[in-house]
RNA sequence: GGAGCGGUAGCUCAGUUGGUUAGAGUGCCUGCCUGUCACGCAGGAUGUCGCGGGUUCGAACCCCGUCCGCUCCGCCA
């Protein structure tokens, strides 16, 4: 149907008759002579029809998004014709002969708009895909899974499907339901992730799987956040925690190499998770920012500023600071939308202390005293011109608020160092204590711990794992784990966790049966695929590297999914629909 | 469940202290135009001011409720 790809074309297609298709990207009417910049996958050309043309007449009538065939021959613009911005700007097709494939109603945008709002584009969802930036980040994301399929492929990874209607789990997300016509009443649930099913393929003998798959999680949306996301999901037998970390490396430095021409590096640096939130508060931190939370609460504890010395004293709680050098020309203003912003994360106020040429000055110099002041400017070195900010709470208080602000300081002041960090994070508790006293997994119930049963039963809650998360600017874009490949330690954990013998048979049965024919040790790690094209292509939404993606409330703009379904279906599957009264 | 921001022409937005006929740019339509590339010039059409209530002589504007979009908290093993 054609010969050339509109985008492609340039000088050396000077002289030659070619034909192209494409959209009608913008028209130009002169009257006498009409320019039509006809876009394709590859790119846009510029079309010129003169009068003198036996279609002159049929191009009077074209608008922008016509689907068109172009006969035509490519020749050199002439002086001062050129238009630098196009790639193909050094020529242009002079039409033979002009066919409409399809014509177009007005658009409800114009394609290369780059302000037209979200909500209409996703309703619109395949105009906006029209778009260059759209086209850009799929090209990208498809790049980026070709890679992987081929490192896994030479690797000796064998891709395996695994089921998307499955066994609903007691623990982790909510999940997506599907009922069962076959058996009323019961449900299949959507996947969180194929982690038991990679499991058991591990116990099948095939030794190294992986899979681009589909996961689900029926939990409110963010930024970084859909109902429904895409992993990398590795799994191999007779690799430890060195290995696997090695390899997944090897492959996201490649894959960065080769999809976006960026090294990152020979060794990833490795932080464990304790030295994490202590430098940081968080277990993903961006390794950019050239900032670090600092402990200062054997300073405080014996003095008499009581908002410093009982979280000092107190081992459940924490007090820390962060020094930003050159920071003492933060307005008030700012410094009050800063003590905002850590509120959002339970922090009653943000103290701060401002290194001037004069002294330190701040509203909490004279509550601190003049030793604790100075204690804390030597323990942080803070030089004229800083400025210290503090937390004083509950430790996840002080974390939390530390670790965004200290993020939202590097974005306000440009603080980034370099423009990409990876860094592997590794040494993980196993557990979490609940509120309620209870225990819950920070990885998930299948991860190997570091220590034996016995040990495990005296101390759960100090027991590391042999989990390890890949963090790259501040992102968690992959993470995995060592599992556990024996039967009584398995049992040992769902015990730790508050699920009984019977519950464990009837949830996880399969897999305590599976481990104890012969299972080999084993791990693996799963990378979040849209958050991984988000950083590589620099997106602020995941809705961007996406094609059709779901809105906050989970709902489809461009479908208008989920619906309502007829009550015929409903009947067949026994279901009845009961909506909450409203008063 | 909660906090914040937004919803006015196809699109992007303005709209003063509540005031009589709701605007701009762009797109669209018509006419003119042979070198533009965000072409230009002239003219024209286009509104459920998200929706429902209330206050008022009078509401795009104030109040209450509600829906939708975005960011965040909770949630996301």
């Amino acid at each position: 149907m054609r010969t050339h790809f509109c985008g492609a074309l340039n000088k050396d297609n000077i002289g030659q008759v070619v034909e192209i298709c494409g959209w009608v990207n913008r028209r130009r009417d002169h009257g006498g002579v009409i320019f039509l910049d006809v876009r394709d996958k590859r790119g846009i050309a510029q079309v010129v029809i003169n009068p003198n043309n036996t279609d002159f007449a049929l191009a009077e009538r074209i608008r922008n998004e016509f689907v068109l065939k172009v006969n035509g021959s490519v020749i050199a613009r002439g002086q001062g014709l050129t238009n630098p911005k196009l790639p193909s700007g050094e020529i242009e097709i002079i039409a033979q002969h002009l066919q409409i494939l399809n014509p177009s109603k007005p658009v409800p945008f114009q394609i290369d708009a780059a302000d037209t709002s979200e909500e209409i584009r996703l309703k619109y969802r395949y105009l906006d895909l029209r778009n260059n930036a759209m086209q850009k980040r799929l090209k990208v994301r498809s790049k980026v899974t070709h890679y992987m399929r081929a490192f896994m492929d030479k690797h000796d990874f064998l891709d395996i499907e695994t089921p998307f209607l499955t066994k609903a789990t007691p623990e982790g997300a909510r999940d997506y339901l599907v009922p069962s016509r076959t058996h009323l009443g019961e449900f299949f649930a959507l996947p969180q992730s194929p982690q038991l099913f990679k499991q058991l393929l591990m116990m099948s003998g095939f030794e190294r799987y992986y899979q681009i798959v589909r996961c689900f999680r029926d939990e409110d949306l963010r930024a970084d956040r859909q109902p429904e996301f895409t992993q990398l999901d590795v799994e191999a037998s007779f690799m430890n925690e060195k290995e696997i970390m090695a390899l997944m490396e090897m492959m996201i430095r490649g894959l960065f190499k080769s999809v976006v021409g960026v090294d990152l590096g020979d060794k990833f640096p490795t932080i464990s998770y304790a030295q994490a939130m202590e430098k940081y508060g968080t277990d993903c931190p961006d390794m950019r920012i050239p900032l670090e939370i600092i402990s200062i609460d054997e300073l405080l504890t014996n003095i008499e500023f009581r908002v410093f010395s009982e979280p000092a004293q107190n081992p459940k709680s924490r007090v820390a600071a962060i020094k930003v050098p050159g920071g003492a020309h933060i307005s008030r203003k700012q410094i009050d939308n800063y003590t905002k912003f850590v509120g959002i994360y339970g922090a009653k106020g943000l103290a701060y202390i401002k290194i001037n040429k004069d002294g330190p000055a701040s509203p909490i110099l004279k509550f601190l005293g003049a030793e604790a002041s100075q204690n804390i400017i030597d323990k942080v070195d803070a030089k004229t011109g800083d400025i210290i900010f503090f937390g004083a709470d509950k430790v996840k208080i002080v974390n939390e608020s530390l670790a965004n602000l200290r993020e939202k300081l590097a974005q306000d002041l440009d603080l980034f160092n370099q423009d990409w960090a990876p860094i592997w994070v590794v040494d993980f508790p196993l557990f979490e204590v609940n509120n309620n006293n209870t225990l819950n997994t920070i990885h998930h119930p299948f991860t190997a711990p570091r220590v034996g049963i016995d040990e495990l039963e005296k101390n759960p809650t100090t027991a590391l794992s042999h989990a390890y998360d890949l963090v790259i600017n501040g992102s968690e874009v992959g993470g995995g784990s060592i599992r556990i490949h024996q039967a009584d330690m398995q049992q040992k954990i769902l015990k730790l966790l508050g699920i009984d013998e019977t519950e464990a048979q009837d949830k996880f049965g399969f897999l305590l049966n599976a481990l104890e024919y012969g299972c080999p040790p084993h791990g693996g790690m799963a990378f979040g695929l849209d958050r991984l094209v988000m950083l590589i292509t620099n997106s602020t939404s995941i809705r961007d590297v996406i094609a059709f993606p779901k809105t906050q409330t989970a709902a489809c703009l461009l479908t208008d999914a989920p619906t309502q379904v007829p009550k015929k279906i409903l009947r067949e599957l026994n279901l009845e629909v009961r909506l909450p009264k409203k008063d």
